[in-house]
DNA sequence: ACAATGCTGAGATGATTGTCTAAGTATCTA
DNA sequence: TAGATACTTAGACAATCATCTCAGCATTGT
């Protein structure tokens, strides 16, 4: 479990381009076009998300196309429920 | 789902006093003598946690309790695993 | 009341981060 | 080759953050 990860997952702004990705994938066009903010702020923050590997990307001609790591939201996902969820229980 | 939740959890010296309460509850004493940063440092941490309802504390005479809110930690879990991930299907 | 223990809060400081503009790279079309 | 489109990289800057020291508050013991 990366730090880079969690950093990842600590902007807002990449919290709602990874919802955006589970909708579909999409070019990083059609991401940045989805926020207020300059195009090469988005592009930062895809480039966060990539080192991450929380999202993948390979170039469709002019385009690059982004797409959710499934896998790796399940790990996180794991990570909760193994290491601080008490299957259910609290402990009151 | 918060955004100082995931923000408290950017910082790897949170997610391991998280950990920390996993095995047990703890006071901040216990707790700070784990890491090499001043006394005050880790309680600040404690109250980033705090803030985002990651864990509880209760006065016990002269020492301060903590524990985890696990509860909260089944909503992150939850929260991956329906947003993110697509029941174990990877888009490929 | 006083001193000691346990912990938090305030203020300062260096590092990291998010955003911007401007410049650079890759692809397509003509 | 030249121009247009799609996107990334570089450099700058303000804001946020993690850490420190020191001061303050609550509780216990004498």
């Amino acid at each position: 479990m990366h730090d880079s990860l969690f950093r990842a997952l600590a902007d807002p702004t990449r919290r709602r381009i990874l919802e955006l990705l589970t909708e579909r994938d999409r070019t990083a066009g059609e991401i940045a076009e989805q926020f207020p903010m300059a195009f090469a702020s988005v592009s930062h923050h895809l480039g966060v998300l990539k080192a991450a590997s929380l999202v993948a990307s390979e170039r469709e001609g002019q385009f690059i196309r982004y797409r959710l790591n499934t896998t790796v939201f399940q790990e996180v996902a794991r990570y909760f429920m193994t290491h601080f969820s008490n299957g259910g229980e609290n402990n009151a």
